[in-house]
DNA sequence: AAAAATCATGTAATCGATTACACGAAAGTA
DNA sequence: TACTTTCGTGTAATCGATTACATGATTTTT
């Protein structure tokens, strides 16, 4: 039924040769207007389509840009794929998506899978950070596939990224706790070879240093970001000699199981305990009980990855641009932290 | 430095041509066993990757398929995509995302856009379903590019779908609220010209009737999916002569915006007044008052469109499959419905 | 009017891989 | 030995678009 149209068969039918037509189609200002004319009247009459992987070929450019996250059913991660595919729609680009599921071998093969298949650019958030293989990254970079780490990176020469300030946003929810009077603040961390579970614990240190409270290593702990695992700290915590009266965790579900540990345990948040979570996911939000937590403008961080994407893919190759963008975070501050009720 | 190795070089390497190269990479058994395995050696040697640009060209397949969904930073889209793209990464084929922000004409720049870039098959979400303009999907279709809906689906002769039964969905969950004692039950809809909310009413008027409980029209509001939404719809009932003792909304949003509102109004939920939701986004069940909800099996929908996809793809053209799934739907009742407390 | 410049289009190579067809060499058959 | 298969590889077309270079037709310049 509908034949693919290509330019042969448009110069076919207008006894020209296809160059001539594709240089009409290109607005090449070497062809006759009548022509011109003649030739996008007939194409849009004959509704020709130009073969996006004939162009991708002879170009070299395939007009996709890859982007690798540990999962896509995570609000953060979706809403910054939200702003890349934002940013980059009015330029033509499409977005395609791999999750690498905190496994290293995946995110091996999904870097190797975009650079075969001749993506522009890539922009990913690191799953882990062993320097044992970094075969993949540097294949990206021999192929100059400009390459842009957003959230989680990794320190390699030549590799823009797009972070928050995950010191200062660690620091910001410490201190906030400490003026509404907890003296013995606790921390859920991450797997700190990332750095942002590194920073988000060296701010929180750095806020106690700076107000007088002793840093203490039991009140730091270890867990995966899962409600159950903030439910397991809590059980933890609870047992020291001389426990919390405040969790700051580098996760908001980890904050929210240790919400409900608490309240299980009949202890009153805010005024006995107070929580501070981080990533700003919907539900902190909603919750009656609302958690306080550090925002990470996933969208902007989203859409500045995209632009920073833009301002080096056209760039000559020689002279490499490594841009390290640092976004500012913002303490939402709600209820499970807010011990001055008026 | 890292220049693109084609088979070309690897030819002139070991003095042979590039067909028999090609031939020896792709397990033609015409090629004897001593020069295939020196080709493989000498492209592993090369670091040779294969082309899959050239490849797509000559085979007019992309191995990518595109995804369109209104938003990308639902959860309930997020999941299908996951298990979308983890269905189809064993088979070799990339995700490609598009939003269309409920606008139909980016819809049809999205269907265009990616016909154009020879994606293998589309699978989407419907954003609206006026007829006037089915040009796109036409396109879609002439080109023999299999088409799938999921979740949200159009009524198009040829065109596979995977839904749940949103009709069930409704009915279980009215039902329920019939069950705990409720006999004033309005329910909030969304734009009944999609299937899907259409349905949700239908099943939640069978249900009332099947209880012999009249229907009133006055207790379906139409509203959007969003929070405030909700809290309008609550402002709106309450004052009407006799108002609603629970409600059923085809939004999980819209349930929680309501719920808020009962609450600043001190009314007491469940026992005064209950509320069922739809979609079981992850808040529902991270809440103090956890909300009964309709669970969709997103990512169970990912998976099995991707199946119906892989299953027409191969098949002979003449053929048109069409493929009806509809999975079940699955209620989920929590605190904002259980009036029975023990 | 002859030479030079400009214009519009055609010719053919190119991007990298696949594959129908052709062909010479080796092996099998009569 | 002469004839037919079989085997392994080479030749060249193809997918569809772009573009350097060539060429013939106008137009401009002197």
């Amino acid at each position: 039924m509908s034949e693919k149209v290509t330019i042969y068969d448009i110069a076919e039918k207008l006894n020209i040769t296809a160059a001539t037509v594709s240089r009409a189609l290109n607005n090449n200002p070497k062809i006759k207007e009548a022509t011109r004319e003649l030739v996008i009247k007939t194409a849009a009459a004959m509704n020709y389509k130009q073969n996006k992987l004939a162009l991708a070929l002879k170009s070299g450019r395939s007009n996709n840009i890859g982007v690798i996250v540990p999962r896509i059913d995570s609000n953060f991660f979706a809403s910054v794929i939200r702003g890349i595919e934002e940013e980059l729609y009015p330029h033509g680009y499409q977005v395609i998506i791999c999750q690498t599921h905190e496994s290293i071998k995946r995110e091996n093969e999904n870097l190797h899978t975009l650079v075969d298949a001749q993506v522009d650019g890539i922009m990913m958030s690191v799953t882990g950070i062993s320097n044992e293989n970094d075969s993949a990254f540097r294949n990206v970079l021999e192929k100059n596939v400009p390459l842009i780490f957003f959230d989680r990176s990794k320190h390699i020469d030549g590799v823009s990224s797009v972070t928050i300030n995950d010191f200062k946003g660690g620091y910001l929810a410490t201190k906030h706790l400490i003026d509404e009077g907890c003296r013995h603040i606790a921390h859920l961390s991450g797997d700190q070879s990332l750095d942002i579970f590194k920073n988000r614990f060296l701010g929180y240190k750095q806020a106690l240093l700076d107000n007088g409270i002793d840093f203490k290593e039991e009140y730091v702990i270890y867990t995966k970001s899962a409600v159950d695992a903030g439910k397991e700290a809590v059980d933890k915590l609870l047992q020291l000699q001389t426990p919390p009266d405040a969790i700051f965790s580098s996760s908001d579900f980890a904050a929210l199981g240790a919400i409900q540990e608490l309240k299980e345990r009949n202890i009153d948040i805010p005024n006995e305990f107070c929580v501070a979570g981080f990533s700003n996911e919907p539900f902190t939000k909603f919750m009656e009980l609302s958690i306080t937590s550090v925002d990470q403008s996933p969208l902007e961080m989203g859409k500045m990855s995209a632009r920073v994407f833009l301002e080096q893919v056209d760039k000559t190759d020689t002279i490499k641009i490594e841009k390290k963008v640092v976004l500012a975070p913002e303490l939402h501050i709600r209820k499970s932290s807010t011990k001055t009720t008026f």
